[in-house]
DNA sequence: ACAGTAATTGGGATATCTCTCATTTTTGGG
DNA sequence: CCCAAAAATGAGAGATATCCCAATTACTGT
């Protein structure tokens, strides 16, 4: 089930001042999804959280504070999840198909985070190259086990991630689109140079339910 | 070279009206290039295209509405110039990869309208649909060509058109990669069932710049 | 060149935003 | 349970935004 408080359920044990600060990202989470970064006020966010204006300012000091704040927790979270999912999974193959569908997955079921992600990648170049990093692995993985032809470089994994990040667009702004991680992930198999049956047999296996476990309840 | 006055440029020779509605587009192409749709006030608008604040009024509702007029009028002039420069290409592989290198290229040198259009494209859902047409026909002439390995559905249009916007944006954002075109060519190329040399050979084979041709001088 | 129309100007009423700070409320360790 | 420290409040100064409109200036066809 989709929640609009993750940062907040995160810090339900810690002190007053860091409950408040999750508050506040939530909120600004929930906004920059909708109104993008530049769109969304210091007043907006205080608004949305249902605090005082003032408050605000003791937790940041201005508004791109907390966007590279909600940024950054955003992106780091949905790498821990990743990792954690995919733990056991030794297949470079199976790990493209499951990183791309997850993520895509996990954006659509928080299409908060998800928006927010994809504005913070416009705004923060550095977010880019942080994000850049997770499937790199992978990549280099599959080309030792000889089943990815290509050389993993800088201009690949742009275009890698960049598939991604489109399919997580196209899977936000159309609910119909429910299988586009499938044929994204199908579509970067084939340009990795896995063959054509294989390739459609990693993507659109049945894919177990990633649970959302950003703290035990 | 790149102008900032591209549509004043076309409107030199009507009437006062269209000249002055296209400043102010040109002026709202620049601050939405670098401050996104909802971070670019009226007051902005015009004060860069240098006209007294309550023109704007006289010439659009409001701001939501010269932003579709800017969005809109971008995407129909790339179109128009990618179709006009690729009259004469016959091969879908050549279409394909002229296409995307000189989308990319053109964005390049032009990097507020790049901006204004990849904003766009997320705040006008149907300026995405009609970006999208336009490489259908080019996709589909090259499965009747027998090269591409492919059906032609609204999920792989959705990807393949993703790619090129991922290039967009990276190219935009990160000088030295000069090169994204011809990676993401190459890549869509291999992920349509183009054998991996001739893939190669299309998307690095050197392009006669395109000219800028948007009014003749 | 001129009249009539079209376009532009800029001041201003109203609204909203940012950020500060003196005051009040809440918190949590002893 | 108490009280010092921490956190939250909300009023308000000053900046900036939207949108209107009466007055002014600039076009254009004859």
């Amino acid at each position: 089930m989709s929640s609009s408080f993750l940062f907040a359920k995160e810090a339900r044990h810690l002190g007053k001042s860091d409950r408040t600060r999750a508050l506040l990202m939530d909120a600004a989470t929930r906004l920059f999804a909708s109104q993008g970064f530049e769109g969304t006020s210091v007043s907006d966010i205080a608004r949305q959280a249902e605090v005082a204006n003032g408050t605000f300012y003791s937790h940041f000091p201005d508004r791109d504070a907390i966007a590279a704040a909600v940024a950054y927790g955003i992106a780091q979270r949905i790498i821990r999840l990743l990792d954690e999912a995919m733990v056991e999974v030794e297949d470079a193959v199976d790990r493209v198909s499951f990183g791309c569908r997850h993520f895509i997955e996990l954006a659509s079921r928080n299409p908060d985070w998800g928006g927010a992600l994809f504005h913070a990648a416009w705004a923060f170049p550095d977010l880019r190259t942080e994000l850049l990093d997770y499937p790199k692995a992978d990549l280099e993985r599959g080309v030792s086990q000889g089943v990815f032809g290509v050389t993993v470089d800088e201009p690949l994994l742009s275009v890698f991630a960049g598939m991604v990040m489109s399919g997580l667009f196209t899977r936000i702004r159309d609910p119909r689109a429910r299988d586009i991680g499938q044929t994204t992930a199908e579509m970067q198999l084939r340009m990795l140079g896995v063959p054509i049956d294989r390739a459609r047999e990693a993507a659109w296996r049945p894919l177990e339910p990633l649970q959302i476990k950003i703290v035990q309840d």
